[in-house]
DNA sequence: AACACTATCAACCGCTCATCA
DNA sequence: GTGATGAGCGGTTGATAGTGT
């Protein structure tokens, strides 16, 4: 089915934002709320698509985005929530709170990835990577690089398999996976955008991080104790009963070993759930922050 | 100082999903 | 049921800052 597109790319400009731009955003979100994307730019006096302002607001503006430095919790939060639902990048953000999906997904691939690798743990398996170099033993060095990247060279997999050996123990992920009824495939799933699988890798994507949790849920005392984020929770898309999104939110979770039953609707964001600011309310937890948000059923 | 290479991340693109008429 | 539309997601690109030679 065609459809229009989303805004007259002849007049719209591209690139970097001005602080101009910047600044006609943030003051028509302030008055009017979000949302209404495509006609935002014209009502705001942007020679912007609809797209290119909600991706600026959401990515730069927003004024309850944390921005700096990953710390430790948050790297290892976003290694075990990558490990049960794969590259859904909104909905680990959406634990995350201040932290973009274009952040985290930014971070996983140029920090994250490297982190594992130097655990020996593949970065889309979760596993242990000697384990995956001996089933894909018979495929060629080649694909196997291609498949991983950024690619190690084969000489150094002894090193990191040594490594992974003593990191194992501590591992999350590789100590909860059962061997018996995982293959290489069956984890190999979530979601590497260049996978040439056939069929949708798509549809992939959204079924396999369930079949990876189901997984999960039964082996692993996950621990998660964080409730929807403020912008996750308004979000329409995860209404959908059998999302991972959704199975999510019907397990009791734990974080760190902290016993904590995360009641949805009674959430609280990941910062104050770690403590990060014991003295005062995080922002995420804060609702006077200066902006009213657009919420389909009560204001259209 | 100049150039090449690498890393980072903001922004874009193409696609799917949800909703509505 | 179907098509149009808006919104959102994930992968990719490109500009630029940082680093090495």
């Amino acid at each position: 089915m065609g459809r229009s597109p989303c805004c007259e790319k002849a007049h719209t400009n591209k690139g970097a934002w001005t602080k101009e731009e910047d600044q006609r955003l943030i003051d028509y979100i302030r008055v009017h709320g979000e949302g209404c994307w495509r006609s935002l730019p014209k009502a705001a006096g942007l020679l912007r698509c609809g797209k290119s302002c909600r991706l600026r607001w959401i990515n730069y503006l927003r004024p309850d985005l944390k921005r700096g430095n990953f710390t430790e919790e948050e790297d290892e939060l976003i290694i075990k929530l990558h490990s049960l639902l794969g590259n859904k990048w909104s909905l680990i953000a959406g634990r995350l709170p201040g932290r973009t999906d274009n952040e985290i997904k930014n971070y996983w691939n140029t920090h994250i990835k490297r982190k594992l690798i130097g655990r020996g743990i593949d970065p889309q398996t979760h596993r242990p990577i000697n384990e995956i170099a001996a089933a894909t033993a018979t495929a060629s060095h080649l694909d196997f690089r291609k498949s991983s990247p950024p690619s190690i060279p084969v000489a150094e997999i002894s090193l990191i398999n040594q490594r992974n050996k003593e990191y194992a123990c501590n591992d999350f992920s590789t100590a909860t996976l059962n061997p018996k009824t995982e293959s290489v495939e069956d984890v190999n799933c979530t979601s590497s955008g260049t996978t040439t699988e056939e069929g949708s890798p798509r549809l992939q994507q959204r079924q396999k991080p369930i079949q990876q949790q189901e997984l999960f849920e039964s082996e692993l005392n996950l621990e998660l104790s964080v409730g929807l984020g403020p912008f996750q929770a308004e979000s329409t898309r995860v209404s959908s009963a059998n999302t991972a999104e959704s199975k999510l939110q019907k397990v009791p979770y734990q974080l760190f070993g902290t016993v904590q039953s995360a009641m949805v609707a009674q959430a609280v964001c990941l910062c104050c759930h770690l403590g990060y600011e014991r003295k005062e309310l995080c922002r995420n937890c804060q609702k006077s922050n200066g902006f009213f948000r657009y919420y389909k059923t009560s204001d259209s």
